[in-house]
RNA sequence: GAGCCGUUAGCUCAGUCGGCAGAGCACCGGACUUUUAAUCCGGGUGUCGUGGGUUCGACCCCCACACGGCUCACCA
């Protein structure tokens, strides 16, 4: 209480409880000789979802005698009734009540787990499956192992946890309490494992190419800073794999992908986490349409990995069936907004334009990016089903091909869904003269101020002067794809510990 | 980085005009041999996010800060 003025600190109630679960296990090591942190090992040979799956034929009030189980799991809820108690046991994937009788499985074993067995707590188990009068699938005990203890409460049982705070920060009692939580992450699981295959399937390898180097480049981005000690060298966390995949294509391998963190140095909000897991794949002798194809083939397989291809998405219905709409970016600004790039022939008529619509301008902007900006403006939001944007400005393209017809555009897509981009992928820059001119064009953009232009790379010059392959290259944005493919909002809903900023 | 909203028991949430801080679940003690949000009896475990201010008196009003959420900005 408040009026309590010794010195001694106030003991809070979480502490109260967390003394009281301390104070049963010295009980229970005193009055029992018995230490459930002690326990090694314990042969658990059916999971839950055997016993649901292979004993759903029981009819009521009958059980199948002959069957042994042997399980484990988390304790959910207790019921006790004097000499008989309901528990209702949890593992990864099943929840399955247990039926405990004095009489069946002797007093001393009784009395240990209605004394001594709390809600949270990891019980080894075995019995046999019956069906209660009630109908519901039950192991009837016959032998109970406290294997381990909780010293902590379980939250509600009836509403979970809902505290997305906590849900984040300690996302073992997430998924703890929130078992489609863990089915989410299972999904994460089975999309990166598929593409893994798709690009296993088509002869690529898989390598992996340095986080920490002294160059961050391959995107536009602000990277995270870091410091190498023995070497007292400032370094760089990556922002993209693609220029050392691409050294990997001159260095002749043929076909190969990184899946893997890229890390980026901006905000955070419901698509963006700093840390986030991409796909890049680049293949000699292939160009930016082979990559639509397989930007189709991978989103379909995941798509029917874990569901269904048309999969409901916040409200919304999103058609994974290939073919995906493709469309210039000229054609869809013109779509949405009217506007005629095309027609367009000077940057001073593009601002003019430009400023009739509304944006604002800082009085440079070249007619490309001005298209670019008008596409982000007009269109990107309204991409809702998957589609690839082609005939990206070669000014906003510093490592793709230009396109013959067009060197002011270049042979590159992007792929749309739900307004976000989930994939970029191009013909492959692969004369090492025309990339210099690119860099130094970064240069000068990072010169006038731009944190995010590309950084030069000699040494990536320099392997292009050995020669790189016609190349098909791609990126792809895995959490978003998982979100999608998950229905989950935010992109926090898919990354196991996203990034917090410290509580206290 | 900007704006708005939130922060009350372990969890989910009420709360008042400024006048002793509430419920359900969980938890603790007891009863109960087919319950399932078990039930019954008894127990409230709290620095009302943190620090200041106003006031006789603040969970409530004011200011600052922290963390979170949403909307922007930046970006994939």
């Amino acid at each position: 209480m408040s009026s309590n003025n010794d010195n001694q600190p106030h003991s809070l109630p979480e502490e109260e409880i967390l003394k009281q679960r301390m104070d049963k296990l010295s009980r229970l090591r005193e009055e029992e000789g018995y230490d459930p942190f002690i326990v090694q090992k314990w042969d658990k040979q059916h999971d839950l979802r055997y016993v649901m799956e292979n004993f759903a034929h029981l009819e009521e009030d009958s059980g199948d005698e002959s069957a042994e189980i042997v399980t484990a799991g988390r304790v959910m809820t207790i019921r006790k009734h004097g000499k008989a108690m309901f528990v209702t046991l949890a593992d990864e994937y099943e929840q399955l009540q247990l039926y405990f009788q004095f009489n069946a499985m002797g007093e001393e074993n009784y009395n240990f787990v209605k004394k001594w067995v709390d809600t949270g707590d990891i019980i080894g188990i075995k019995g046999h499956p019956f069906r209660t009068r009630r109908g519901e699938l039950t192991l009837f005990v016959k032998e109970c192992k406290l294997l381990s203890k909780a010293m902590r409460p379980l939250p509600e049982k009836w509403h979970g946890l809902k505290d997305v705070e906590i849900r984040y920060r300690q996302r073992y009692v997430d998924t703890i309490a929130n078992p489609d939580v863990r089915d989410v992450f299972r999904k994460r699981t089975k999309i990166i494992q598929t593409f893994r295959k798709v690009l296993d399937d088509h002869g690529s390898l898989e390598v992996e190419t340095p986080i920490l180097s002294v160059l961050a480049g391959g995107a536009n981005a602000r990277p995270f800073e870091t410091y190498h000690n023995a070497l007292g060298l400032e370094m760089y966390m990556r922002i993209a794999t693609e220029l050392y995949l691409k050294r990997l294509i001159v260095g002749m391998f043929g076909r190969v992908y990184e899946i893997g963190k890229n890390f980026r140095n901006e905000g955070i909000d419901l698509m963006h986490n700093p840390e986030f897991t991409a796909m890049e794949v680049y293949w000699a002798y292939a160009n930016y349409e082979d990559m639509m194809d397989l930007v189709e083939e991978i989103l379909v397989a995941c798509a029917d990995a874990v569901g269904e291809r048309k999969v409901n998405y916040q409200g919304i219905e999103l058609d994974f069936n290939p073919p995906f709409r493709r469309a210039t970016m000229v054609d869809l600004v013109r779509e949405y907004s009217d506007f005629d790039f095309d027609q367009i022939e000077t940057d001073e008529e593009a601002r003019k334009i430009a400023r009739e619509a509304g944006l604002e301008l800082k009085g440079h902007e070249s007619r490309f990016l001005i298209l670019t900006e008008m596409f982000e403006e007009f269109v990107e939001d309204k991409l809702i089903q998957p589609t690839f944007v082609l005939g990206y400005p070669t000014e906003i393209s510093p490592l793709s091909k230009r396109d013959p017809e067009n060197p002011d555009f270049t042979n590159r897509f992007e792929c749309f869904i739900n307004g976000c981009e989930i994939a970029n992928a191009f013909s492959e820059l692969n004369d090492p003269m025309d990339q210099r001119e690119r860099f130094e064009d970064q240069l000068k953009k990072r010169e006038l101020g731009d944190e995010e232009a590309h950084a030069f790379d000699e040494d990536f010059i320099n392997a292009l002067e050995y020669g790189l392959p016609p190349t098909g290259g791609l990126g792809m944005g895995i959490d978003r794809i998982v979100m999608f493919l998950t229905n989950s909002r935010s992109i926090r809903d898919v990354i196991l510990f996203p990034a917090m900023k410290p509580k206290a």
